[in-house]
DNA sequence: ACCTGAACACCGTTCAAGT
DNA sequence: ACCTGAACACCGTTCAAGT
């Protein structure tokens, strides 16, 4: 019998930082936010809960945000090329609203857990596509937060199913996102 | 000894829904939202935490509800009259913003609640204020939805203390507001 | 009608112990 | 080094009982 260096004596997966995180995206995405438990995450992990403070010593703290920095801070991509600036805005703004929507529960995580780091990476690389756009400095600044506030918050208003008015008519989410990115990037191409 | 009818033979005034919600937005404000426990909040209100169920049979939902509810739903005040239309809005946008950044701790309950009919009132009254400002129906519908999607997402960037660069050169939040304001509503008066 | 007391099933986390 | 088991101090909520 060959012993398999990678798997221990039980026969599974040794634990890990990266499979410790992606199992309780999987546990907030398929149950939501609030069935998120130290003791449900190990049962998912097949282990003890207790052995997950081994790999984040902060415990549940650290556990929430690492789920922000997975879908928060990643990087999107960059969308189609060729088009002038605001194209590439409006790539940008439409993938990261995208990633929100998939995670939507973490969403209150990213809205409010105290980590200016997180964001951080996302405000640099839109900072960035707006100065290849020609765009001075100062301008790419201000729009970079107008853009990132308004992505967040509109998402926020989806998840939330914010109603019209009286009627329950139905809102067309992808049509009003657009019409809002017209606003802030002007109609520019 | 004289009976005084509206309070109880423990010489405190009764329960009611409105004292409750309201010792709990002093608990959030003040300690967190981590920190606003059913038996906290019957400590707080001087009596047992079961007391509070009698009051909100739906328990801790409706206590959450309940919160979101008066800081989100209430109306804002206009603000300065005499401007144009962009005035108003400017006011109006002005105005929430300070309110959800006065209980920064309930933001996260307004942006993830399922809670379609609180931010109901809100939507109405910024759409009604943008028809008084001459604005077609259409674009009045976008243009609040634009700017509230942006107010809510900036208040969460600027609880968030979301970090520039790397240096931590101090951003001026209210600054940045305005002019993504100006972004919005086109510098327009 | 309004509040209490005891109880239940769950939390996050610590700490000593196993391998 | 990595995981377990038992324990502690808390949760939200139910339910019968008091006044």
């Amino acid at each position: 019998m060959v012993r398999q260096p990678a798997i221990n004596a039980r026969n599974r997966a040794p634990l890990s930082t990266e499979r410790i995180i992606e199992t309780a995206l999987q546990i907030v995405d398929g149950q939501g936010l609030g069935r998120l438990t130290m003791r449900r995450l190990g049962d998912a992990l097949e282990v003890e809960a207790m052995a997950i403070y081994h790999h984040l010593p902060r415990g549940k703290e650290q556990l929430l945000d690492g789920l922000v920095a997975h879908v928060a801070a990643a990087p999107v991509s960059p969308g189609a090329r060729g088009g002038g600036a605001g194209d590439a805005l409006r790539g940008w703004a439409r993938g990261y609203r995208a990633r929100l929507l998939e995670h939507a529960g973490v969403l209150p995580l990213v809205v409010t857990r105290r980590n200016p780091a997180a964001l951080t990476e996302t405000v640099a690389s839109l900072r960035e596509a707006l100065r290849l756009g020609g765009a001075a400095e100062d301008a790419a600044a201000v729009t970079a937060h107008t853009l990132l506030g308004y992505v967040i918050g509109h998402a926020a208003l989806e998840v939330r199913g914010t109603a019209e008015d009286g009627a329950d008519r139905a809102v067309d989410w992808d049509a009003r996102f657009d019409a809002g990115l017209d606003v802030i990037l002007g109609g520019a191409r």
